[in-house]
DNA sequence: AGTCGGAATATGTATAGACATATTGGCGCG
DNA sequence: CGCGCCAATATGTCTATACATATTCCGACT
């Protein structure tokens, strides 16, 4: 085992006393000079580890006053969201996606009559509908998605692969599968899906907007604050 | 307007390139040597804000192969979670709390016969029910909330102003009600109810563990990624 | 007593240099 | 031709120092 940087040593000290409730919010945390005095060390050292526990928000630092434990105000969870196929792929199942639909139109809904691509599909997993996709690309910002074969690849694993770096918002809420819905996940009518309302940009510019609906019982969202790994 | 650090001003610098897809997953980044002739300052300026990029993971570092743009596996969304007494006041609505059950057990679901409040309740917005809560609180951890007067309190509100947790897990799901909830939410019976799940902990401790479903419609769940603010 | 201003203090940023380490590409040898 | 080793390279870590900046403390002056 080869011993972590020294700066990492004393940042995880300090995040371990944090955690374990030891050091309790607005506890002072000890100067830069006391922890160098400490560690032997310079005073880059420690600042390069105190920097980055104010970075991931779990202490504050106040010139003149000092370092402290923060206070956790706003509760900034981390959630993940991951591509559909690879989800489905690490949990060991069977993907597929199957398109509905692929038609191009124009609108306002991602500009002023931008020229839009709209793709409606169904990805399964283990042979059963997992989630009804139904999506508008901006082609004027990703004129290439024209040409991609998206019969073979899910559209959003094609952006991931070709566009990534976006910026993006979800809205998640529950929503009763309707006549159309139900039928495309073969699931009673009414039923209560997990509905993720996706927008994403690049730069100012929309890129795409996506809603998924989620068989029920099928599929959940995880987030996470801590270090908590399971 | 005070001029950024020069570090921040190389960051951001990159970060712009990388999210306007200027510069694709896989492209190189320059060098530090080509970063501190370009910006003239020394490496360790450079060093600091690839650093940063490395930890927010938009690029990969590799020893004699240089910095890359890193191809995503998945984004780190930001959800922001809130006490929800305070959500309802924000959007201008009244708030009320009821309580529906208060009773002390035992159980496994905390820890190992782990002494336990459970506590039922129903939030209301504006008059009508909101969400309905059912908590257990390990009193082992947070004996003081036997003392609290949780009917006019909620108790998420209590716990984050007395107890505040070091680490969570939220798990996101859509849920059919039945019966007791339809008729505590005064909805029709198999509505579409959002609902969270949420684990927390005081270092190791767990310290509760809290089911909330809300009534259809009424609650969305907001995750963002990157600077847009709106 | 109240307040204004300077000194003390802790952090923020930056430099120049040094050595460590992982990785890659090429060179030489079998 | 293939294999292994070495050197070049880019990052990783750390030091010692310097000056900037925000904040608080405290004393002096009104």
């Amino acid at each position: 085992m080869k011993p972590a940087p020294l700066h990492e040593q004393i940042r995880s000290g300090i995040e371990a006393r944090i955690l374990s409730g030891a050091w309790p919010p607005g506890h002072p945390v000890p100067s830069e000079a006391e922890l160098m005095a400490e560690h032997q060390c310079a005073r880059m050292t420690v600042n390069k580890a105190l920097t980055a526990l104010a970075a991931a928000g779990l202490v504050e630092r106040r010139r003149r006053a000092g370092t402290f434990v923060a206070r956790p105000r706003s509760q900034a969870m981390v959630l993940e969201i991951t591509d559909l196929a690879r989800e489905v792929a690490a949990r060991g199942e069977d993907y597929r996606w199957d398109l509905v639909r692929r038609s191009t139109e124009r609108s306002d809904a991602l500009g002023p009559m931008a020229p839009l691509l709209r793709i409606e599909g169904v990805h399964h997993a283990a042979g059963h509908p997992l989630a009804f996709e139904s999506r508008l690309v901006n082609l004027a910002e990703v004129p290439a998605i024209a040409d991609a074969d998206l019969a073979a690849e899910a559209p959003g694993t094609w952006l991931l692969a070709h566009a990534p770096w976006t910026e993006a918002e979800h809205r998640i809420t529950a929503e009763a599968a309707n006549a159309a819905l139900a039928e495309a996940l073969a699931c009673p009518l009414g039923s209560a899906c997990l509905t993720i309302h996706r927008r994403t940009w690049r730069g100012a510019a929309p890129v795409t907007l996506v809603t998924q609906h989620f068989a029920p019982g099928r599929h959940e969202l995880v987030a996470r604050f801590g270090a908590r790994t399971g």
